[in-house]
RNA sequence: CGCGGGAUGGAGCAGUCGGUAGCUCGUCGGGCUCAUAACCCGAAGGUCGUAGGUUCGAGUCCUACUCCCGCAA
C-alpha cells in the first residue's frame, strides 16, 4: 500500500516510525516548512522531516500545499495519513488518495475539536483522553471516527508528557486499525457536534497566571503549560516562572507569596500552591530550594499579572 | 550577523567610584538538645567562562571568542 505521511512536530514522530516499522511504502513524508530557528539564525529541521531524512523518506514541505495538489497525484498514494500537520487540506487535496485521508488526533473528539486538545485537557482538569482516529473532511476534526483509544491523564502529566502517551497510543491504535480500514471492514463512526468543544491555538499570553483562580485550577495550567509557553508570573517586575508546583490548603491575599521551611507557598483564590521547579530571564530552571537560597523573598513579597 | 540577560568555591546569589573576594545553603570535624529541614563552634574549598588589551593595580574598564538563558520567529 503505498502511503502519503504528513506531519509536523514531535508528537507526529512516533506515528510515522510506527508505519514505517510496519513496512507500509511510505512514498513521502509531507512536513511544514522549517521555521524554528535557533538562537545562531539557524532555522532548524522540523522533527518529521529530520525523521524523513534519517530513514531514507522522501521529505516534502509546502507553504500551501492546495497549490502542489499535482505532485502529490504523481506520487500515486493509496492512502494518506496526517497527525499534527498543521494546515488545513481542501478537497482537491482530500480527493487525492482513493481510500482517503485518515488523521490522528489527541482528543476523545468530539471533545477537544482544534489545535491544542493535550494541553487543553489538562487545562479543564480532565482525568481521561485519548486519541482518535478519524476521516480527514474539510471542516475542523469533523470527520467520521474510525477508532478510539482512552488515556489516563495522571496527577504528574504535564502537556509534554502526555502528548507522548497519545502520541504512542496513537501510533499503536493506527496501526492495529488501518489493516482494517483498507479492507472496507471498519464501520465509520459520525462524530455528534453537539458534544463538541473546541480548543484554540495556545499563545505566550495565555501563560500568565490569574492568581484570583483556585489552587486547582492554577495547578492544572501549570501542568498544561509545561513545557509551553510555561506558566507565568511577575517578581519584583521580571518574568517568573512556574515549571512545576504542588497545591496545598493555606489560604491567603491572591499572589502573596510565603517562605516557610524552605518552601515558597503562593496565595491563590482559593488554596495556595507551593512552587517546585521555577525560572527567572536570564537563567535557567531551578528547583525552588536552589532559588530560594539566592533570592531572599520578603515578608509581603506578592506576585503579580505583569 | 534578529533583540536582550548571564558565566564568581559543590549549589544559588552579592560584589558600590578599578585597590587581589563575600552571603545563604551544602560538605567535613566538633559541641549542644526531650526534640526540630533547630542551634552553637571550627575547617576545607575560588587561576572570578576563555584569550588578549588598558592600568602601578582588573571580578570590576576595552576587544574577540565559547557556552547558558529569556524574548522574537
Amino acid at each position: 500500500m503505498r502511503l502519503i505521511f504528513m506531519g509536523t512536530p514531535e508528537f507526529a514522530v512516533p506515528v510515522l516510525d510506527t508505519l514505517f516499522a510496519r513496512g507500509y511504502e511510505i512514498v513521502a513524508a509531507v512536513s511544514q516548512p522549517d521555521r524554528e530557528k535557533d538562537k545562531k539564525g539557524n532555522l532548524l529541521e522540523t522533527p518529521v522531516k529530520n525523521y524523513a531524512l534519517s530513514h531514507g523518506i522522501l521529505c516534502l514541505q509546502y507553504d500551501k500545499i492546495s497549490q502542489h495538489v499535482a505532485e502529490l497525484r504523481e506520487l500515486k498514494p493509496d492512502i494518506m495519513i496526517t497527525a499534527a500537520y498543521g494546515q488545513l487540506l481542501s478537497d482537491e487535496v482530500l480527493g487525492v488518495p482513493p481510500l482517503g485521508i485518515l488523521n490522528v488526533h489527541a482528543s476523545l473528539l468530539p471533545k477537544y475539536r482544534g489545535s491544542s486538545p493535550v494541553q487543553s485537557a489538562i487545562l479543564c482538569g480532565e482525568t481521561e483522553t485519548g486519541v482518535t482516529i478519524m476521516k480527514t473532511e474539510s471542516g475542523m476534526d469533523t470527520g467520521d471516527i474510525v477508532s478510539v483509544k482512552k488515556v489516563k491523564i495522571e496527577e504528574t502529566d504535564t502537556a509534554d508528557s502526555l502528548s507522548g502517551k497519545l502520541s504512542e497510543a496513537g501510533a499503536k491504535l493506527l496501526s492495529e486499525t488501518l489493516p482494517d480500514y483498507a479492507a472496507g471492514k471498519i464501520a465509520l463512526k459520525k462524530q455528534n457536534s453537539d458534544l463538541a468543544t473546541y480548543c484554540k491555538k495556545i499563545t505566550k499570553s495565555d501563560g500568565i497566571i490569574n492568581w484570583n483562580l483556585s489552587a486547582r485550577e492554577i495547578a492544572c495550567k501549570i501542568r498544561a503549560y509545561n513545557s509551553w509557553p510555561v506558566a507565568t508570573s511577575y517578581l519584583h517586575g521580571v518574568a517568573f516562572k512556574i515549571y512545576e508546583a504542588r497545591e496545598c490548603e493555606i489560604c491567603g491575599t491572591p499572589g502573596a507569596v510565603t517562605v516557610k521551611n524552605g518552601e515558597m507557598i503562593v496565595a491563590c483564590g482559593a488554596g495556595s500552591i507551593k512552587p517546585t521547579v521555577v525560572q527567572l530571564p536570564g537563567k535557567r530552571a531551578m528547583n525552588i530550594a536552589e532559588f530560594l537560597r539566592g533570592h531572599k523573598l520578603e515578608e509581603g513579597t506578592v506576585l503579580k499579572n505583569a
